[in-house]
DNA sequence: AAGACGATCCTG
DNA sequence: AGGATCGTCTTT
């Protein structure tokens, strides 16, 4: 192995399927202080450290879109850890999720804030996102991806937002984290 | 074909 | 407190 190719695989901080493909709060929580990476495709690159997470777990939990089954909307759920949900809510905000786990147990990880953009929507807007990101290949993607750094050990858990409509017990459950 | 509504944000 | 704004899902 020569140098020039030791060093790359140190510079390489991307990470790859199987950091999503795991329990989805685990997920939430380790992805507080990771980098979104975004190419603008401008020769502008930024980077963005994640701040807040929320996970939703699988059909039985009713916050979470893929309790309401498989439908055109929810199908990336359904599909393996690491490719990126992103829907549009209230006609104005494109929202963006990272699937976990795989397709016995439809889970994502909302992202709801970066340094910089407190909120889903601002960092939704921040980053561009549009129809075309859903389905995103997380590790193959040149436009958007997750990049090491070091963990937040010292976070918050709460109960999640907006979710009144999905009742006891999901609503009672600490699964939104932040620092 | 029509209606309801939402994992939000901004203004007043 | 209310408006912006529209895709998705449910109901007729």
């Amino acid at each position: 192995m020569t140098n020039c190719y030791i060093r790359i695989m140190i510079k390489n901080k991307r990470l790859k399927a199987d950091f999503f493909q795991r329990d989805t709060v685990t997920v939430a929580q380790d992805l507080l202080g990771k980098l979104i990476v975004r190419d603008f495709g401008n020769g502008e690159i930024k980077h963005y450290r994640i701040t807040e997470t929320e996970a939703y777990c699988g059909q039985e939990d009713l916050a979470c879109h893929s309790s309401k089954g498989r439908t055109k909307r929810t199908e990336i759920m359904f599909q393996d850890g690491g490719h990126i949900y992103v829907y549009l809510i209230y006609g104005m905000y494109w929202l963006l999720n990272f699937v976990t786990e795989n397709e016995e147990n439809a889970s994502a990880v909302l992202i709801r804030g970066i340094e910089g953009f407190d909120g889903p929507g601002k960092l939704g807007r921040e980053l561009q996102l549009d129809r075309s990101f859903y389905g995103e290949n997380l590790e193959t993607s040149t436009r958007l991806w997750v990049e090491d750094s070091e963990p937040i050990v010292n976070f918050k858990s709460t109960p999640r937002i907006g979710i009144d409509y999905a009742g006891e017990p999901w609503v009672s459950k600490r699964w939104r984290f932040c620092t």
